[in-house]
This record gives C-alpha cells, structure tokens and sequence, in this order.
DNA sequence: CCGCATCCCTTTGGATACTG
DNA sequence: CAGTATCCAAAGGGATGCGG
C-alpha cells in the first residue's frame, strides 16, 4: 500500500541498496510470526482442519492458532471455506498459489538452515 | 546443536510433514530478527564500519546493531576484523560466504513479497 | 571510533474460560 | 467442531547515558 509510511533512512546513502534492505523487514515481519510458516506448511500438505491444526501442534493454543489463520486469509496465503451439507459444519483451510510460492521460497530457507546449522 | 530440544509434537501424526515444519520456526526466529538481515545485507554491500551502519540507519539504536551484529558473528554470517595499524583501530564486518548464500535466499523472498505486496 | 549497562515500554504469545 | 474474550507473563526493541 502507498499509504504506509516507510521509515527507512536514505540520506545521501546508496538509495538502492537502502530501499532494498528496507523492505526485506516488512516481508520478514508478516511471515516471521510465530508457527505460521508451519501451519502454511500443514495446510498445504493436508492438515486443513481447525482441530487437526491442534492436534499437530500440541503447544499451539487456540486463539494464536485462530490469529495466524486469519492472517493467512488476510494476506490470501490460505483460503477458507465452510462445508454447509455436513452435521456440524465444517471448515476448511486450503493454501492459495500464492501461498505455495512462498512455501517453496520457505523449503529454500529451510534447506539452508538445516545444511548450515544441523 | 544435538543438544537443543525440539518441542514438536509428533503422536502417530505425518512425522515427516511436522518434522519439516518444525525446523522452519528455528530459520525463522533465527533470522527474523528485527534489523538482522537489512545489517547483513548493508555489510555484504560495503557498509562494513560500526558507524556507517548507524549513519544507514538512523531509527537503529546502538545496542540493538551491537546485539544484532553479536549474533551475526555467532551465526557465522559475517565476520569480524579488527584493523591495529590505524589510530584509532577500526572494526571491519564483512559478509562469510554463509552469509551470502542466505542472502541469496532472502533475496528471492524479497522479491516475492514485492511482487505481491507492493 | 566502537560499543555496553540500565531502564522502560510496547508487542507477542500463551493460559483460562466462554460462545455459536 | 470452530472459534472469541480477557487477562497476563515474557521477550524484544528503543532511549539515555557511560566506558574502552
């Protein structure tokens, strides 16, 4: 968005190299949160249920669970829909295009951590 | 380290879905520091001086560059020289070839969320 | 020039409990 | 089953000020 402000510096510096390293953080800052990069990940190998996304991660409370999932959707990573012909309803969650892009920039990052640091 | 304990859970669950899930967390909150990878990114890019990092960032306060840069070394990211024969010594970061294969890595994220952020 | 010590404030994640 | 509300503890980041 155009309106939000960038506080970044850039006085007189290498404006491109500035404005690059810049935006690295917010991109960082929306994914960075915790268990959200995992529970992208669950989605979109299977795990599209509010209760199985417990089930799978046992330490992960309810309501953090239900922020990181309204933030996906927000952020259109995940989609929601709500299968009305079954007794109670169900809701699932399924990884848009979008999403798995970014999970395979994410397996990237995995495999280099775990080269460097395993 | 062998010796860090990982908190995942796993019960009869798709062991190798949650395992890969669950190291993504570690990268993340590794490298999603505030500041961390914009200070790799600098230094990789010449900005290689204690001050001229500040003067690159004028909303980064001391003690948070001194920390991130502290763990930067720690990580192996970059390294840290020390220059004798000048008065008064200066201190020199440079990016390891570690820190630049991430980079790489997080430049690819970078442009993603470019691409679908801006 | 290169940092660290201290204090403080904001943010984030988690526990408990309750609803449609 | 699928969440939300409230409260709380911990951590992270920043401001100020000082030392090598």
């Amino acid at each position: 968005m155009a309106t939000k402000v960038k506080e970044c510096s850039s006085n007189a510096y290498n404006l491109q190299v500035l404005a690059t390293s810049c935006e690295v953080n917010e991109v960082l800052e929306k994914i960075g949160s915790r268990w959200k990069m995992q529970i992208l990940h669950s989605i979109a190998h299977g795990t599209q249920q509010f209760s199985t996304l417990k089930k799978a991660f046992p330490s992960l409370s309810d309501q953090v669970l239900g922020k990181r999932l309204k933030e996906l959707v927000e952020y259109g990573l995940i989609n929601k829909a709500i299968v009305e012909d079954t007794v109670p309803p169900q809701t699932i969650y399924s990884a848009t295009s979008k999403g798995t892009a970014l999970l395979s920039i994410i397996h990237d990052l995995h495999m280099w951590g775990m080269k460097e640091w395993d």
